[in-house]
RNA sequence: GCGCCUGUAGCUCAAUUGGAUAGAGCGCUUGGCUACGGACCAGGAGGUUCUGGGUUCAACUCCUAGCAGGCGCACCA
């Protein structure tokens, strides 16, 4: 039970009974109200700013419609104490009962307790990675498609539909260089010509050579003399490699995708066509010339007259090309048939999730779904900014025109998936982030990982202790125990998790759960040390004994750890 | 020149969708292991939340004008 939304409902009740007794007179901006965790300093459980909301409606003092509502508010049965502070909050202190209710019920919820289930159900699209097909993924892309799988558990845990998905950029002129590299690799091989190395429009990476050989090796019987009589054939084979090594990167990351959706199909079946066809008819296409950029060398602009999206209408700076000079589509073109595409299938939410550098790209594809879907579809767009490795203090520098990059595997091999899953989200994906790897490699506070992981494997071992599983299902008769301050500390955290889970999802930002494990972390192995001082607070008593009202605890710590950690995708080891 | 993101303790960052006395880690400093797991804990010092204006009972949060850093701004994808 999420005690802030069914306090929230309770303190409506109560204003509503108030107006009825005619002690106020207004109950306008009700819907406002919060029902807030108070600051640490105060002896309190809950706190409400009702108050303050009904003052100006009522023409009263926050003070004095606090103290007309906590005379009600004390005839509540599970509350303790209600009193007034400062600018008119009203803060409520529950009788110990009420917590054995909550824990009752969160017991019984095991690690569904959090799920938000106010919402209705919805169908949700998120695309995410989506990096070409040129070769294996590296650091750069890690960030975005952790964001987008944490986010894709974070929507389904609240019990809604998502569907994840790929774009394969498989056409255009990256993926035409793409495969002339692998074609004169293959050449290489058999020929034993010289691979041009000075070429910048080659791809310089060694993996070509693996993807060549694999080729070589599937493809006896293929041609390889005439490359523009194969190259449509090796730029499937060649995107296919690629994507396997793609996969398997994403696979060691934990991550899977439901569709990969081929830029070439599109482009193949005729949706780029039907989707313009679509816009001119809405009047949204027109053919024009785009205008140098200012404060840019204009002395090498070239206005071409060209079909163009009308996306200033949506509040783009400019227009967007369509077509290319030859005529074929730009990436934008087969973009929007994409869009168009996801429309179709009737999803209530769009999600893209984007690097930094394509942050300037999201005007132009989301005023085109607000063109394709009337507005009434939603695209939003969540972008990843740059993640900075560092090692030893110093900063980790990648050349691309090398192609020495650090690969996703590099990462892994070094620290390990649960790790750097863990790392890449413990800061807003708004920031950049420092990816320490001389830290990330410690077993200490440092490593917000281990520190959590330590948490539940010193649960495992107090169950352990009294020869029984972490996961096995507890059986308690009475909930009916007297928790102290201490104690109590840690149940108001654990109520918190269905907000957090709530925001979280709400504002698409999973680092709060990894922030929230931390602190719940934090609150465990603080009390966990008080044992050593005072003896009943420690978990096992001398007669090798857990009270019932601490395995109650126990089990609804593990209980949130493991449903965070499940949606972060890292593990929960019973010992370390 | 324009757009997006950021600016909070010496450093790296949080801050409950506008709440009360702005919190963590690192670093500095004092203390705690014969211990249910010390991969931990308790205490101390450290702040004009980049600046100016505005909205509000209430602003780190929203609006506005600046300053600084990052990313981007053609037919690349």
């Amino acid at each position: 039970m999420n005690i802030f939304d069914l306090y929230k409902k309770k303190i409506i009740e109560i204003v509503e009974k108030a107006k009825s007794e005619k002690n106020i007179i207004s109950t306008d901006n009700i819907e406002k109200i919060n029902v807030d965790i108070p600051p640490n300093h105060f002896d309190c459980d809950i706190s409400t700013n009702v108050a303050m909301i009904l003052s100006k409606p009522n023409n009263k003092s926050p003070i004095e419609i606090a103290n007309i509502l906590i005379k009600l508010i004390m005839t509540d049965e599970v509350v303790e104490n209600a009193t007034v502070a400062k600018p008119g909050f009203i803060n409520i202190k529950f009788k110990s009962n009420f917590w054995n209710k909550f824990l009752k019920d969160i017991i019984s919820k095991n690690t569904n307790y959090g799920i938000n289930l106010n919402e209705n159900k919805k169908k949700y699209l998120i695309e995410f990675v989506s990096a070409n097909p040129t070769g294996p993924l590296h650091v750069g892309h890690c960030r975005g498609a952790i964001l987008g799988d944490v986010l894709s558990n974070l929507i389904s845990f609240n019990k809604h539909q998502v569907t994840k998905e790929y774009y394969v950029n498989d056409h255009g002129n990256q993926i035409l260089h793409f495969t002339k590299s692998v074609y004169l690799r293959i050449l290489e091989i058999i020929k034993n010509t010289k691979y041009p190395t000075d070429d910048p429009n080659l791809y310089p990476g060694d993996y070509i050579i693996d993807i060549a050989k694999n080729i070589l090796k599937n493809n006896k019987d293929l041609d390889f003399n005439n490359f523009d009589k194969i190259s449509k054939k090796l730029t499937k084979l060649a995107v296919f490699e690629s994507i396997n090594l793609i996969k398997l990167n994403l696979n060691n990351l934990g991550i899977s995708h439901d569709n990969f959706v081929s830029e070439t199909d599109l482009v193949n079946n005729k949706e780029v066509d039907k989707v313009i066809e679509k816009l001119k008819k809405n009047n949204f296409i027109y053919s024009g010339k785009i205008k140098a950029p200012e404060g840019e060398d204009k002395s090498k602009w070239v206005e071409r007259n060209q079909l163009l999206f009308k996306s200033t209408d949506f509040g783009d700076d400019k227009d967007r090309a369509l077509q290319k000079e030859d005529k074929s589509w730009t990436y934008f073109a087969s973009d929007v048939a994409y869009h168009n595409n996801k429309i179709n299938r009737k999803f209530d939410i769009l999600i893209n999730i984007l690097g930094a550098d394509h942050a300037g790209y999201i005007k132009r594809i989301v005023s085109a779904v607000d063109a394709l879907s009337g507005k009434k579809n939603k695209l939003v767009c969540k972008v990843s900014q740059l993640v900075k490795l560092i090692k030893d203090n110093k900063p980790f520098k990648m050349s691309k025109r090398k192609g020495d990059y650090i690969t996703v595997e590099d990462l892994i091999n070094e620290v390990g998936k649960d790790a750097v899953r863990f790392i890449m989200l413990s800061r807003s994906s708004d920031v950049e982030l420092d990816f320490d790897f001389t830290k990330v490699k410690e077993k200490s506070k440092d490593n917000p990982l281990y520190y959590v992981q330590y948490c539940y494997a010193r649960i495992s071992s107090v169950f352990r202790n009294i020869n029984k599983n972490i996961s096995d299902e507890i059986k308690i008769q009475n909930y009916n125990f007297n928790y102290t301050n201490d104690e109590i500390k840690i149940l108001k955290k654990i109520s918190q998790w269905p907000k957090c889970i709530e925001i979280s999802t709400y504002k698409l930002e999973p680092h709060r759960i990894a922030v929230y494990l931390y602190e719940l972390s934090s609150d465990f192995h603080s009390y966990w040390n008080m044992g050593k001082e005072d003896k009943s607070k420690r978990f096992i008593n001398d007669n090798n004994i857990v009270s019932d009202d601490k395995i109650v605890l126990l089990k609804a710590v593990s209980n949130v750890i493991k449903s965070g950690m499940n949606i972060i995708g890292a593990k929960t080891p019973e010992k370390m």
